[in-house]
DNA sequence: ACCTGAACACCGTTCAAGT
DNA sequence: ACCTGAACACCGTTCAAGT
């Protein structure tokens, strides 16, 4: 009913889960910030359920849309790059956009922004909604890997992990031991992903096989 | 302490989830299940954390290895649709999957059969662990998406759904309206995506531009 | 080693009531 | 339209005790 008193609990769920994580986001801990009783918070947000869904419209509502002017490829690249600095700022509730189907207006607008870059590339547009879900299942499921330490179990025991198995067992996490008891530059392998990822794109769009610039 | 208990524990946790949600599965829930009371689970799985992570290593543990007589390319699909099968048997807790760091015996042995896939496809050892986390990204991305309802918002309503922006904001949404609105071959888009990962594996281990066969 | 029972500090949500 | 307060049926986990 009032928007702006929506935006205002919502605001503070996502606060709190920034400060104290996703499990201490609770009806009456957003209730106590917003400075009211738990039972207020209802016509507003209409269940639990609800609000973290509300939570992942307000982390959307922070994309910023990349300038229509640039070439697809790099409109692309801009938007990957800048929901991977959306999950750094929002580590707790970025994997939530992986766990629910996007409905509201905000995350329609960042489809959108998709499906005209795929467009644009060229694309057939019976393929666009596929190359979409591919791109934002892989740019969603990599940068929530990142946040919530898919990538980076246990902190730095990788050897002790390894050997819980014997070589034998192991043979290529033996032979890669190198690389990865290694810290790894998690931008240049984003880089090097999306740049993967794009020329699928490109592929589909129908680019000489060598692979075209744009 | 007692492996086969704990089994017994993390079986009927994974049952109660299939059945009833991933919100049902409290430690009263699974301690009645298993015709014990809720304090006797904890000196076999140390807390509702820990038992959700053993959750999925039970789902692990589930999941066929291909046989390593196939050719790299097979060996991956193959894991890559037991992963797709899995998703579909426990839909509630598959998504834990992506949510937590792989540190088990058992998921150790995945990665294992991943690095030796595209080590034998000729991938630079150094290469082989980004290729790795590309391709499980990818696929358990994929599989969660499609099991928790995020490529088929709300069942049926996709045309209202697109309706509550304009569409001169959503002008592709409106080109794309006829494939949108149309079921999706969930089997066939799945297998499109594979190829065109398989593809980045084949050329970053060196094939010829066209793309050579196996 | 394995389990129970009572207790503590929490949850989400309903319902009736106030302004 | 917006908010409160009491209540209900739950949570995860600690602690002391039993065998």
């Amino acid at each position: 009913v009032n928007r702006e008193r929506q935006r205002q609990i919502l605001d503070a769920a996502l606060a709190l889960a920034d400060e104290r994580g996703l499990d201490s986001v609770s009806m009456r801990s957003v209730a106590q910030r917003v400075g009211v009783t738990p039972m207020a918070l209802y016509p507003f947000v209409g269940s639990k359920a609800a609000l973290l869904e509300g939570m992942v419209d307000r982390l959307l509502a922070e994309l910023p849309v990349p300038d229509p002017e640039l070439g697809w490829r790099e409109r692309l690249a801009t938007l990957a790059r800048a929901l991977r600095v959306l999950a750094r700022a929002h580590p707790s509730s970025f994997p939530l956009l992986l766990a629910r189907p996007a409905v509201s207006p905000d995350s329609l607008r960042v489809v959108e922004t998709i499906f005209q870059a795929l467009s644009d590339a060229g694309l057939p547009i019976d393929q666009v909604p596929r190359l979409e879900r591919m791109v934002s299942t892989f740019v969603l499921g990599y940068a929530a890997s990142e946040v919530n330490g898919r990538f980076s179990p246990g902190t730095l025991d990788t050897a002790a992990r390894r050997d819980q198995l014997s070589p034998a067992e192991l043979p290529v996490h033996h032979k890669a031991a190198f690389w990865l008891d290694r810290p790894v530059d998690w931008d240049a392998e984003f880089e090097a992903d999306l740049a993967d990822v794009l020329a699928i794109v490109g592929r589909a769009a129908g680019d000489s096989p060598g692979g075209g610039a744009v």
